[in-house]
Formats: C-alpha cells, sequence, structure tokens
DNA sequence: ACTGCAGCTTGACAATTGTCAATGCATTTT
DNA sequence: AAAATGCATTGACAATTGTCAAGCTGCAGT
C-alpha cells in the first residue's frame, strides 16, 4: 500500500524505512468513485490528495455555470485546494473523480506532524511544490505567446495520455476554449 | 542592508541574530539600473533575486519578437527563472529593471549553502514559493473564467500601484492582450 | 524652448473565437 | 432491438480581439 507514495517521495528525499513507518501512520487511503467529488467549493480543504491510481480534476464554476479547469492529477500527482489548505479558508475550487481513482490522504494536521518529527519531509513539499510552479508558469506561457494550434500540440505532448483519458470538452475547458473551437482547432492540425 | 530581506524573512520563519549573520554573509548586493538586464534568455540562472527597491519584470520573446511578460517583481518579491535555476538549464525568460533597483541575489551555492547550516530556511522557501504558484493559480483562473474588463478590475484591485509603476502596454502584455485592446477595455470601464 | 520619440488612443477593417442549432455517432438504458 | 443520452463535429452568424495606420500628448534630450 502506498508504493506510489512512496516511490515518488524516495525520488526527491531519501528516507530510513522507520521514518516511512511513521509517515505511514498519518496517512489516510481512500477510494473514490468516478464523479463523486472529493471537495466543493465553499468547504474548507482539509487534506491533500495523492494520486495512487486514477484521475481527478479540480475546476471553478462561473457565474454562467460553466466550469473551467484548473487542474488534472494522474498516478502521482498531488491534488488539493492549496489556498484552502494552507490557510483554512472555504475552497474556491471543486475536485472530482474522472475515474475511479484510489488516493493518498494527507491532512493538515497531519502534515505538520510529519513535519516536525521528520525535517526531511519539509525538503519534499518544497520540491514538489516548485514542480507545480514550475508547470504553471509554463501554462501561462504557452497561454500568451501560442497559437492554438501549438498549444494543443505542445500540451498532447506533454500528456500524451491525456487525450485517452479526457474527454475532449474538458480539454478545451482546460485551455479555456469552447469545445467548438478545440474542435476546430483539431480538425485544423488534422488537415496538415 | 537587507532590511526588507529579513523583514519578510522574519514574517514566515523565526531565527537568532547568529543565525540571520550567517545567511548576510552568503547575500550579494547588488544594484541595477532600469532597462538592464538581470538575466538574458539562453544564460543560466545563477541567482534568485530578491527585490529591496526598485521592479523587474520577466518575459519571453516569441519568434515574432512580441515579448509575454510572465511576471513582475516589486519590492519584497523575489524573481528568477526558477527553472534555470533549479536544474542548471539554460533560461527561457530575460529579466530586466523597469526602474533603478536595488538586488540581493541568492546563488544556488548559496542557497545549498544556507540551507546545510540553517534547516528552518527550507520552510522560508518553501512558503515562498507556495504563494507564488497560489498567485499563479489564481491568475489562471482568472484567464480562464473572467472577462477582460473583470480581469482588468481585479488586477488593479489587487496590485493598486502596477498602474503607477508600468506602462499600459507591459500590463497589456502581462494580461496576453495587444495596448489597443487593453486601451479599450478601460475605455469601456471608465464610461460607466 | 524646441525637437523628437515613445506611449496611449482611436478608427476601419480583418481574423479569430464564441454562440446557437443541427447532425451523427457511440454508449447506456429500457 | 429501440430509445435515450452524452459527446464530438459542423455550419451560419455574432461578438470579440488583433492588425494597421494615423493622430495626440507628454516627457526627454538637446
Amino acid at each position: 500500500m502506498y508504493e506510489l507514495f512512496f516511490e515518488k517521495l524516495a525520488e526527491k528525499i531519501a528516507l530510513t524505512p522507520g521514518q516511512q513507518d511513521i509517515i505511514k501512520r498519518y496517512l489516510i487511503p481512500k477510494k473514490i468513485r468516478k464523479n463523486q467529488y472529493l471537495l466543493q467549493e465553499g468547504d474548507v480543504a482539509r487534506h491533500a490528495a495523492f494520486v495512487e491510481k486514477g484521475a481527478l480534476r479540480a475546476y471553478s464554476v462561473d457565474e454562467k455555470g460553466a466550469e473551467h479547469i484548473i487542474q488534472f492529477a494522474f498516478e502521482g500527482w498531488t491534488i488539493s485546494d492549496m489556498y484552502s489548505f494552507m490557510t483554512g479558508n472555504p475552497a474556491t475550487y471543486n475536485i472530482d473523480a474522472l475515474e475511479d481513482s484510489e488516493l493518498v490522504l494527507i491532512s493538515t494536521n497531519a502534515q505538520e506532524e510529519i513535519l516536525k518529527q521528520i525535517p526531511e519531509y519539509e525538503a519534499y513539499i518544497r520540491l514538489q511544490v516548485t514542480g507545480a510552479y514550475m508547470a504553471m508558469q509554463k501554462r501561462i506561457t504557452s497561454m500568451l505567446s501560442l497559437s492554438l494550434e501549438e498549444r494543443y500540440i505542445n500540451l498532447i505532448k506533454l500528456y500524451p495520455n491525456l487525450i485517452q483519458r479526457v474527454p475532449q470538452r474538458m480539454i478545451a475547458s482546460y485551455m479555456g476554449l469552447t469545445p467548438e473551437t478545440l474542435s476546430r482547432v483539431r480538425r485544423k492540425i488534422k488537415n496538415k
């Protein structure tokens, strides 16, 4: 259990089996069915969720009811409403499952406890967040400087399995487009 | 010297005067004139820069020569090409000064040394990066779900001094717009 | 003070993207 | 097997945004 979690952890920091056991005690396994919510806007995010298996998305809903996907999370990724998780304020994003999924939950308290007992864990979180930050920076740069076709091609190159696992309209939402526009972008690319 | 740097540091972690002295030894003060480069695309970012005074921007340049601003940095902010800084790969962004500025540089080596000697510093960086991550997430959410007018109004509300210190065309660039479009957005807002 | 330049604004027009409606296809439900 | 549902595609048209050209303003440098 928690195989992938500790595998990813080991990529960033070295821990003894004893330290791993301490961490294990604070982890909560959770299975979640497709379409179920992990977090709803307005609730407080009391956990960060590491994805052992499956796929989730975080998204906001605007006044018109349109959904805007801020993040996907597949195996090996962590997802939460970071702002809510860090501050205890109500979440501004919804998170739900795109597939039946297996998660590892870490509560705010658990994270504090782990940090107290295993200071190395701090570096793990730092590197984790840094990676997420850099990915997000690339995403903004792509939005600012590339054509839709280039953006789509790059996205698929970066996450080749995205197409297989996520409906087009959600990729459109992630890119800030309507499904119709994404469909036309794909046609243009195909006809080249 | 380094007043603001240590003030910001103290907001996140508690350090003894002795620890502060250790950090001080690794910091490099640098003054930079308006329009001067701090970093050019292709070079390796060997430092992160904390802004004691002044203003800088990080931006990429596309094939057509258009600039796209990924980040502004004013007093109390840190700026670098994080990817290059972390990996040692060539930078993909340019960084230059919008005003005569006073910076505190921290080299990659300095950061490593500080982390070795003062483990509390790790938490500082983590919180720093987490803040940057959350800000960037808000920026993407704003790009995905708001109208141009709302985005502009929110931006000005968030950074009220931006208008005073940064030319409109750079705000347009930051928002992913042409200067003409931003000018029209501003006119619409004014006529309400 | 004068000149020149850079930045903001405006207008006319082009290109891109969104909206709405219809269709087709595949999957699920009955 | 038939019906219903959800998703992708397409077309026609509307709205938004970009492009190009021109003019205005204020500041910088002489």
